[in-house]
DNA sequence: TCCTTTTGTGCAATCGTTTGTTCACGCACT
DNA sequence: AGTGCGTGAACAAACGATTGCACAAAAGGA
């Protein structure tokens, strides 16, 4: 009885768990040896035709399926790239994520994906993680509680390639990949301007991050080469999510001279101030325009559909992993660094154009 | 001169590449062995109070971090769990993305994150990517396209935890977490009728799949238990998408008598009835209701914003990653698979509701 | 026939950790 | 003094694959 009971726990055991199998099992079978099997397997030039093909064969029956960590320990190199974003559930960092892994994948890599949340605590904690996992790099934007950047110095101090997409810092010796946002502003205010809005407000993001600082300045630009005046009260500076641009919004409307058209370095804040603008009975376009930043997803389907900027996301991230996989290979030389700048796109859509 | 020459190389690379320090390290610095150092990490009981404190001093020092491919080979345990998605960037997904991975990190787990492009191709080198990196653990939702099952019965062989959500298939014995699509529907259809509407359409996915089939299901008996007749004109089969919402909305509205309200099982294809529904001067939800299905966040952000059903996207990412985890400690013992279904929530919006 | 290549494999070390076992030492107890 | 035991640390074998080197057999050349 005993003995039956034994047998019935040891078979299942076999069945669940059906060990993975190795180089050696194939070695074994095959009466030849592990290193044999591991070449015919590379297609090594040294191992016989017959051998390869026995040693594939024999792959085959077993299931077998190369044990990657095994791999990485002996080479030192995981095949894994670490990529942070502040969150991954926004359609910007979405498409980022997919460019990123269009080309990772294609080389090999797979991508751990971690989310700051845009803490701080968070990023430092993300760095460690990836850094024990062994990454063979990292690509960040970097959080918007971020101030010090120690953490990342680290890496580089590791030699794991970095590269930062979007939200950069100067000081950082990495390669960077960032679109071109004073152009993209210039552009929507420009567009605005020729639309014959003569005042234009902006909600502007947090100024210690770079890119909502490049938007205000292209902003600032634009107006001062088409001769406008430049309204100090019609800047709000403010987190830009949908709440932050409905509050900028009346704000806006309770000037004594309002604006004419609102450009937001966010898609959110200008989805507020879309709300707010129809709430009141004020019609878009043509009392007042509205145009965001980044083209999300929603921005095509609210009404009126509204005008914003497309940052190539997609691009971006393919860039920033084409820039990890340069840098991986030159990894012997010396490589350089790389600065690559995008450029952004405007897209006109009926929240900003008025029926001439 | 060549001398000084290859001084400077290698001073270079020393200072380039900072060679991570390993135990052995650590170990030589202290006049230990690495066993012991790594004892000492671990706060092993046998190690004395003194060593300790040295070994953590100096791996400080040393800015010593695991290699954790190392301890994944060694333990045949490599702390990272796949996740398989159709696609990332929908809101939908990422929001389960979110939920999996704060529960998994909490837990000591990366999380490895594929998309199959709802490809069955990609789904099956997904797997196969996810088995040679050795993970802990698989979650799955199934690409629409995929109607063969013997990539998922591979990963069960191989002793590899695996869950679905979302997406599940029957035939395969793997714990489940899902919505229930049929109370959603089901839901929603008694809150269309409720509020005045007798002619319902319904916009329905492709049957092969189960959350679209049960969504039909429960469309057909809320009807019936409401005592309302079944028009198979007003059922329209469909991809779901934005278009072909738009393609199904111009059929019905061609009927000679359109239906007073929609029930699309996607919020995709109903904004696309939105959207005809404007176009051609149709009254919403006077003339006639749209009801959607995901709560994706545009839904909120369009006018008139939209009804629909809300899935706990996050709670249902957190179950899955938990039951995952209770599959991975009851792993010795025979663990029982578990289905979980999640109770939906109708999210009452104005594009159904009547003023009266 | 003898020597040199070439060809096909085996041997063994290695990647960085973990962990079962062994071992030396010191102390207490009889 | 001899025995026994608890402590603290070293030894060595893994985990699965890769790879420089050694080495035998076959092939080719003189």
């Amino acid at each position: 009885m005993i003995v039956l009971f034994l047998f019935v726990q040891i078979g299942m055991k076999i069945f669940m768990k059906n060990k993975k199998t190795t180089i050696h099992d194939i070695a074994d079978e095959l009466g030849v040896t592990a290193s044999t099997v591991s070449r015919a397997l590379q297609d090594h030039p040294r191992i016989s035709d017959s051998t390869k093909e026995a040693v594939i064969e024999t792959a085959e029956k077993l299931n077998y399926q190369p044990n990657n960590i095994a791999v990485a320990l002996r080479k030192g190199k995981s095949n894994i790239l670490g990529v942070i974003v502040p969150t991954a559930d926004r359609n910007f960092f979405a498409s980022i994520i997919r460019g990123i892994e269009e080309v990772a994948n294609d080389a090999g890599y797979n991508v751990i994906i971690c989310q700051s949340y845009d803490s701080f605590e968070k990023e430092k904690n993300n760095i460690k993680a990836l850094l024990e996992a062994q990454v063979d790099g990292i690509l960040a934007s970097i959080a918007m509680e971020t101030v010090e950047h120690s953490h990342y110095e680290k890496v580089l101090k590791k030699g794991v390639p970095l590269i930062f997409y979007d939200r950069v810092n100067e000081s950082i010796n990495a390669s960077t990949v960032v679109i071109d946002d004073f152009l993209g502003a210039y552009r929507v205010v420009e567009h605005l301007i020729e639309q014959g809005y003569r005042r234009i407000a902006h909600f502007a993001g947090q100024q210690h991050i770079n890119i909502y600082k490049e938007r205000l300045r292209g902003y600032r630009q634009a107006l001062r080469d088409h001769d406008l005046p430049i309204d100090e009260n019609l800047i709000i500076e403010s987190k830009l999510k949908i709440e932050s641009g409905k509050n900028s919004t009346q704000k806006m409307l309770s000037l004594s001279t309002p604006p004419d058209a609102i450009f937001s370095a966010s898609d959110y804040a200008a989805m507020g101030a879309i709300q707010v603008l129809k709430e009141r009975g004020v019609s878009i376009p043509d009392d007042t325009a509205v145009a965001g930043f980044s083209n999300e997803s929603f921005t095509s389907l609210v009404d009126p559909p509204l005008t914003t900027v497309d940052q190539h996301t997609n691009r971006m991230g393919k860039f920033a992993a084409e820039l990890f996989l340069e840098q991986v290979k030159a990894e012997e030389g010396n490589f350089i660094t790389r600065k690559t700048v995008l450029k952004p796109e405007l897209i006109v859509r009926p929240s900003s154009l008025k029926e001439k």
